[in-house]
DNA sequence: ACTGCATAGTACAGCCATGAACGATTCGGC
DNA sequence: GCCGAATCGTTCATGGCTGTACTATGCAGT
């Protein structure tokens, strides 16, 4: 399937210029959906937005811990719960990829027309509900 | 990028369909590159056509040489070389992973016209030469 | 021949993702 | 109030991928 190799190659060229800020593209989007919920957000709910199993957020957030992006905080209401809080680092770290992400994207598609562009994401959401 | 959602979504189907013969896409690769270059290939030639690294090919050739779909066979040409050889097995499974894998394909290009199937296979490549 | 360099495969460490199993907590129904 | 079911995060095993080192071998050029 030509259309996976292409996406793969899109996938790299991101990875690559999120590399520069020392984020992949599973970190950059860890560090997205807290910036967007603009709270805290706890581990599950997590890996509900980034549609991933519970068990990789633990060790993403291990690891951006890790960098002292994020911090865990503990849930006053449910003890179960642990909620994954960005840091100044982390905020400043994904404002720098998001930079380096968009340019990324653009680059990549200078090939296309706009209307290229634009039937491109038709087919893409016919694809994901089929 | 929507896009890389939708290739995403391609592969998890994909995978799930050749799951059922006991393969993964990976795996499928490694034999279907056997299969067409109808020789035992050195494993740096496995890994220039698979677009991997090399240490990746010896992982993967550990895993199928231990469910028995191919061998390793010296080279007597070249005694620094090793060329993975598909056995009988590998040659079955690899032709029922085939089926699998059509009718995924198949099955995933359902909502689109023969347009719409044109016209994503031009974009991708696009994407690919960009 | 000998030395130096490129190549072949591997070992190892690390990242990303999954699924199964587990202890801790919460919650619903009785 | 108590018990069973659901939920929370973690751990472990497995698989796929990368890049860096390392050994063994081949191939110059001198």
């Amino acid at each position: 399937m030509r259309v996976i190799g292409a996406a793969h190659g899109l996938e790299a060229r991101i990875e690559r210029a999120l590399g520069e800020v020392g984020l992949s593209m599973a970190k950059f989007g860890v560090l997205s959906r807290l910036v967007e919920a603009g709270e805290p957000l706890t581990l599950s709910a997590l890996a509900d937005r980034c549609s991933c199993v519970r068990s990789n957020i633990t060790q993403l957030i291990d690891r951006l811990q890790h960098e002292k992006l994020v911090e865990r905080v503990a849930d006053p209401t449910d003890r179960r719960s642990i909620r994954a809080s960005l840091t100044r680092l982390g905020r400043e770290t994904f404002e720098r990829g998001e930079q380096a992400f968009q340019q990324a994207e653009l680059h990549a598609l200078d090939g296309l027309s706009a209307d290229d562009r634009s039937e491109l994401l038709r087919l893409a959401q016919l694809l994901e509900n089929a």
